[in-house]
DNA sequence: AATCTCTGATGAACAGCGTTCACTATACAT
DNA sequence: ATGTATAGTGAACGCTGTTCATCAGAGATT
């Protein structure tokens, strides 16, 4: 977290001239930020909501962060520290793959809006890096030929966020609908009441011009969305591994004997 | 469509007392939005900036549309006029699913910024159920089991989004880096030259941190932005193929007349 | 032909936004 | 005690989305 110890004494002088008080980092404006965000949401996260949560002016949030954009980015990778795809183990690599994509939704559901966000960030920063290195080793591991970790990864991802994004969306839909009533234990009836509304509105629909969805009136919606991310996911590792059989096929000696006999170990370092 | 044919002589005592001139409607003021937005981008977008494209006072917009996230979520549902998806053909939903992608990329590659509207975009609407329908059809031809529906969608459709966010992103990069030299031609070479730049970037990364990243760092960037659109979306298709298969081997009679069996080559016809 | 009515368009205004800049106050070094 | 660097200030600029009292001008009515 911030790496703000307490200064000793005899380390008083060797500061640079230093600010006094606590001064302003742009650890404790990302804080801040969070804090603005989760209240208000992102449509009305601004600058000076996050001067006023700090008790200073707007402009000297200027002298940390070169604009509002810069500070989206910062909270955006602030979503990579402490997050470490595992080590890679052949063995396992799809419940790691899954788990790498559990815990990424689960990240994106710490903040209101996170995930509008992270659409927004720009996936290649340094502070990123390490996070990349890991999760395409997990890839790796899992015999997936090499040419396919960047287009895997992008699927992984952008399903991770998309998904995420219109879980928040709906969640903003059901905020500013219950404006009044703020309940908390009216949160899970109001979404009950949205999904009835919604299943009956595809059941009544005029059969002959939407066939599929009046058919699929009861399937679509009985899912959660735990459930239904859950399957998202699963639909694409199954396809990364009908990749990785075939590599395996090709250039591996035996396709059977994959995955009992530890294969490579360590394909890193290559 | 529109549907603003010109009034016959004899029905224009029928109309409501109605406008004169060109009437602005919500259809004229979407097309304006989109020239604004191909000109000045998403982030500088605004209602003055459209009233001003129409000749018109920026109030009057509001006659017509409710709040500038309308006018948003409108051009949104435009993307879907003259979009379906055909008629679904159990032979080949690999092809069409994988065509309807592509078609997806490429409506989203039509406007600038494009991918960064339909991404805030409600995707319940009634004028874009025609369209989830077919494409519901298609994935029931392809003898999906129908709980799957749902997350085949959702797999899809965010791939597709994402991935033609993050390019408009680099678009947007490299647009802005560029605001001088604004020559046609130096598009693809200062295109050519940020590849070449991740390359050695990636390439001369510390090994021992980042052992994947190097390892790849030739084949992560050789391809082209259309190979890994194909790539990502022959993942997810293989994904799929595989509860198709599952699903035709336990309810369908014989597994063999279940198309052309799963790991086909399926040749990209671009 | 004159009047009324209704409706779409107007322009000024409001509150809030991101960003800049000349400035002040303070804590250290001299 | 003086000087200096610097983090923080507050006012200002130009822009934004949105509202509202007002207006102009057709179609209907008299």
């Amino acid at each position: 977290m911030s790496d703000e110890l307490p200064v000793l004494p005899w380390e008083r002088s060797r500061r640079r001239p230093g600010p006094a008080r606590i001064p302003l980092t742009r650890d404790r404006i990302v804080d801040a930020a969070y804090t603005v965000l989760d209240r208000v949401g992102h449509d009305k996260l601004s600058m000076r909501q996050v001067a006023a949560e700090l008790g200073v002016a707007v402009s000297a949030l200027y002298a940390h962060v070169s604009s509002k954009d810069e500070l989206l980015e910062l909270m955006y990778l602030r979503m990579f520290r402490d997050w470490n795809p595992p080590e890679p183990d052949p063995e396992h690599w799809r419940e790691q793959v899954r788990e790498y994509a559990r815990t990424g939704r689960a990240k994106l559901h710490e903040h209101r809006d996170m995930a509008r966000i992270a659409m927004a960030g720009f996936p290649f920063s340094a502070e990123a890096l390490p996070h990349l290195d890991r999760l395409i080793g997990i890839f790796r591991a899992g015999a997936l030929p090499d040419r396919l970790a960047g287009a895997a990864g992008d699927v992984i991802s952008t399903f991770m966020n998309g998904f995420a994004l219109e879980e928040s969306m709906w969640e903003s839909r059901r905020q500013e609908s219950s404006d009044r009533a703020w309940d908390q234990e009216s949160d899970e009836e109001s979404w009950e009441k949205i999904k009835a509304t919604l299943e009956s509105y595809f059941r009544d629909l005029p059969p002959d011009r939407f066939p599929n969805l009046v058919a699929l009136s009861g399937t679509l919606l009985e899912k959660s969305n735990d459930e239904r991310f859950d399957l998202g996911i699963e639909i694409i590792i199954r396809g990364l591994a009908s990749f990785a059989a075939e590599n395996a096929r090709t250039a591996a000696p035996p396709p059977e004997a994959a995955s009992a006999e530890e294969p490579q170990k360590a394909p890193q370092k290559a």
